[in-house]
DNA sequence: AGCACGCCGACT
DNA sequence: GTCGGCGTGCTC
C-alpha cells in the first residue's frame, strides 16, 4: 500500500440558498471544475453553490471542508459570462450573491447529437428594411456589439428581427427575444410563429405554470427550443450557443419594474450587460429609444417604406371642443368601417374625489395620494396600496357635498356608449385585465372589428397592431408635462409617438391630441431624433445621460424616525461625501403603504464612484437604520 | 437560512 | 438572582 497524501485543491465557493455575503473556501481532491453548482456543507447544512475562484494560499483559521456531491460538479455550471453578470447585478443593486444567482438557471454540460434538419427560412424585407439589415450586417466584425434599431412605427421592425433570426438559426445558433411586458409575448410568438414554427420556441416569464417551465427548461437542455421570447426573467435561462439578444420596446419602463419590490431591475441594462459579456449581438428596438441609447450605442434607422400611410396631428387645447371633435371625427371613421382607440390614462370612473366646500382631496389611508372612485363596485380605490372603502357621501372634514374629477376608462366609455349606443364600445386596462384572458378577448375582437371604439390605458400603446384603425384620440397628455420632472417632456412625446403609431398602419390615419403645449408636439412628432439632439443639449452637464443620479430613499412607517435618518444621512453627506447634493427632502409622493419617505439625490460623473461609496458608507451604518434605506442609480422614477 | 451569543425586562 | 425575549452576527 503506497503511503500517498492525495492532494487538496481550494476554493472559494458562491453560496446560492443562503443570505451569505462572502464566499466561503472549501477542498476538493480533483482540479479544475470552476464555475460548476456544488454541494457544500454550512452550519452541517447541506446547500448550494458555485465554484467561484481557485485559491492558491490557505490564510484561513477554521477547519475547512470538503466539497460534496461531485456528480452534480460535471453536470451543471453556469458560464462565466452569466456569473459576471450575476456579480455585476449584486453590485449594482446592492444586493447579497444569493438575491441574485437564486435566478440563474444552471446549464448543463450534456452533448446532444444534433441530427435536425435547420430549415432555410425565407424573410420578405422591404427596400428601407434591407438596408437596416445589411447595416446591421456591416458591424458583425466590429466591436460595436450593441446597436439600436430606431425604427418608426410600422415600419416593420419584427421584419428585421425575423431576418436576423433566421441567420441565427441557420448556424445553429439560439435566440434571446425580450419583451417588456407579458401582455406581449402571446403577438410576438405569435408573429415569429409563423415563419418559424411553434417546435422551437419556448415562451418564459413570471406566470408560466411550474410543470410548463419545467417542460421548457428540458427543451432548452435538449436543444429543441431556439429561440426564447420572454420578460426579463427568461434573461437567466440555459440558452446554448446564444448568439443574438433582441430588446424590443428598449425604451419601456417596464423592462424597470422590480422582480422584488424594493429595486428597481433594468431588463435592458442588464441584457446590454450579458450581451458584452458573451461577446454576442445585442439589438435594441424602439420608435422612441433612449437617450442613454442615443449616446451609447450607433444608430440604425429604419424609416417607413414610402408607399406606406402617414398619420395627421390635429391639437386642441380646449377639452369641451377637444371632446365634441374627437366624436364628431370617430363617428366619421366608424361609418366607414374603420376603428377609433380613445387614449384615457386613468382607470375606473375617476382619479379624485374632493369637497365641493373646503376642497379637501379624501386620500388613501396609508398612501399620501388620492383614491380612484369606481361607481359600479360602490368604491374608492388607492391604486399604489390597493386599499378600498364604500364612496363617502359627505366630506370627512367639513360635511360639505362631494365631487369627482378627472374621468377614467370607465366613466368615458359609460359617456360614449350613452351618447353611440348603436356602437359597440369597450375598454381595457388594469384592472380589466386581471381577470385572464381578457386581455386577449378584448384585444381579438378588437382586431376582428367586433369593437368600434375601444378606451385604454397605457397597455394598448405597446407594439399592438391593428390594421384597421385610423383614428386615434389622445387624452391627458399633459399630466405628464405637468410633473416638471426633467423626464416628463421626454415622456410625453414617447407617449404620444407611441399610442398614434397604433394608428394609420395599413391606411391613412388620424389623430386628435388635447393638449396645452401643441407647439412642442407639432415641432417633434414626426421627428425624434430632432427632439433627442434638442433634449441632448438642454441636458448637457446636468442630467442622465451625461451626469448620474445616486438616489437615497429612507422610508419607515414612523414619520420622526424617517426624519431623523434623513437628517443624520443629509448631514453625512454634506460634511463627507465626494458629490454635490441635487435635491433633498420629502419625497415627492410624502407616503406609500403606510411609510413615511424622504430622499437625498447626488449627482456624480461616474456610476462606479457612486456605487463604491454608497457600498462603502453604508457598510457603516448598523443594519436596523438600512432597513429603512434602499439606493438607486439613474432609477426610471422618481416618485 | 439557521443557530449562538448577548443584552434587557419580568419572575420564582 | 435567573429565564427567555429577539436583535445582531457568523457560517469555510
Amino acid at each position: 500500500m503506497k503511503n500517498e497524501i492525495k492532494e487538496k485543491y481550494f476554493y472559494d465557493v458562491l453560496i446560492i440558498s443562503l443570505k451569505i455575503n462572502e464566499p466561503l473556501t472549501y477542498y476538493t481532491y480533483s482540479d479544475s471544475f470552476l464555475f460548476h453548482y456544488v454541494k457544500v456543507k454550512v452550519h452541517n447544512n447541506l446547500v448550494n453553490g458555485i465554484l467561484y475562484k481557485k485559491r492558491e494560499k490557505i490564510d484561513i483559521k477554521i477547519d475547512i471542508n470538503l466539497i460534496l456531491a461531485v456528480e452534480e460538479i460535471e453536470n451543471y455550471y453556469l458560464p462565466p459570462a452569466y456569473l459576471e453578470t450575476a456579480i455585476f447585478i449584486k453590485n449594482y443593486y446592492f444586493l447579497s450573491f444569493n438575491e441574485t444567482l437564486r435566478f440563474f438557471k444552471p446549464h448543463k454540460n450534456q452533448e446532444i447529437e444534433n441530427n435536425q434538419e435547420i430549415e432555410k427560412f425565407n424573410v420578405e424585407l422591404s427596400k428601407k428594411q434591407t438596408e437596416a439589415y445589411n447595416k446591421i450586417i456591416s458591424y458583425q466584425n466590429s466591436n460595436n456589439r450593441t446597436l439600436v434599431l430606431f425604427g418608426e412605427t410600422g415600419s416593420g421592425k419584427t421584419r428585421v428581427y425575423k431576418k436576423l433570426i433566421a441567420d441565427v438559426l441557420e448556424n445553429n445558433q439560439t435566440v434571446l427575444f425580450l419583451v417588456p411586458e407579458i401582455n406581449l409575448v402571446p403577438q410576438t410568438l405569435k408573429r415569429l410563429s409563423d415563419i418559424f414554427g411553434t417546435e422551437i420556441i419556448g415562451v418564459w416569464h413570471s406566470k408560466i405554470l411550474k410543470t410548463d417551465k419545467s417542460n421548457t427548461l428540458e427543451a432548452i437542455y435538449n436543444n429543441r427550443i431556439k429561440i426564447v421570447i420572454g420578460t426579463l426573467s427568461s434573461l437567466f435561462l440555459p440558452l446554448k450557443n446564444i448568439s443574438l439578444i433582441i430588446v424590443d420596446e428598449e425604451h419601456s419602463e417596464s423592462y424597470a419594474m422590480g422582480i422584488e419590490e424594493k429595486t428597481q431591475f433594468s431588463g435592458r441594462d442588464m441584457a446590454i450587460y450579458l450581451g458584452e459579456k458573451l461577446k454576442i449581438r445585442t439589438i435594441l428596438g424602439s420608435a422612441t429609444p433612449l437617450l442613454n441609447s442615443f449616446v451609447k450605442f450607433p444608430i440604425i434607422k429604419l424609416e417607413r417604406d414610402i408607399s406606406n400611410s402617414t398619420n395627421s396631428f390635429t391639437y386642441i387645447s380646449d377639452q369641451t371642443q377637444f371632446i365634441e371633435f374627437a366624436i364628431k371625427k370617430s363617428i366619421e371613421k366608424i361609418e366607414l368601417g374603420e376603428r377609433v382607440l380613445w387614449y384615457v390614462p386613468i382607470r375606473g370612473n375617476f382619479k379624485y374625489i374632493s369637497c365641493k366646500n373646503c376642497k379637501t382631496r379624501i386620500n388613501c389611508i396609508n398612501c399620501s395620494t388620492g383614491v380612484s372612485v369606481y361607481l359600479d363596485e360602490d368604491k374608492i380605490q388607492c391604486n399604489r396600496c390597493g386599499f378600498t372603502d364604500e364612496i363617502p357621501t359627505i366630506c370627512p372634514t367639513c360635511g360639505g357635498d362631494l365631487k369627482v374629477s378627472k374621468a377614467g376608462t370607465v366613466e368615458i366609455t359609460k359617456f360614449l356608449t350613452k351618447l353611440l349606443p348603436e356602437y359597440n364600445i369597450n375598454y381595457l386596462d388594469g384592472d380589466k385585465t386581471k381577470k385572464k384572458g381578457e386581455l386577449d378577448n378584448i384585444l381579438t375582437s378588437f382586431r376582428n372589428n367586433e369593437i368600434d371604439i375601444l378606451v385604454g390605458t397605457n397597455m394598448i400603446s405597446k407594439g399592438h397592431d391593428f390594421p384597421n384603425l385610423t383614428l386615434v384620440v389622445i387624452f391627458g397628455i399633459d399630466n405628464y408635462l405637468d410633473y416638471l420632472d426633467f423626464q416628463s417632456y421626454e415622456t410625453s412625446l414617447r407617449t404620444i409617438v407611441q399610442i398614434a403609431g397604433r394608428s394609420g398602419r395599413a391606411k391613412d390615419g388620424e389623430v386628435i391630441i388635447n393638449t396645452r403645449h401643441s407647439a412642442f408636439f407639432k415641432k417633434f412628432i414626426n421627428k425624434y431624433e430632432d427632439f433627442i439632439t434638442y433634449e441632448l443639449e438642454m441636458r448637457k452637464d446636468l442630467f442622465p445621460p451625461f451626469i448620474n443620479f445616486g438616489r437615497v430613499v429612507i422610508s419607515n412607517t414612523s414619520k420622526e424616525l424617517t426624519y431623523d435618518i434623513f437628517n443624520h444621512i443629509e448631514l453625512y453627506f454634506i460634511l463627507f461625501a465626494p458629490f454635490k447634493i441635487f435635491i433633498s427632502g420629502e419625497t415627492p409622493i410624502k407616503k406609500i403603504s403606510t411609510k413615511y419617505r424622504y430622499q437625498i439625490i447626488v449627482k456624480s460623473k461616474s456610476i462606479k464612484e457612486l456605487l463604491i461609496y454608497f457600498k462603502e458608507t453604508f457598510s457603516l451604518f448598523p443594519k436596523n437604520m438600512l432597513k429603512s434605506l434602499y439606493f438607486e442609480i439613474n432609477p426610471v422614477h422618481y416618485s
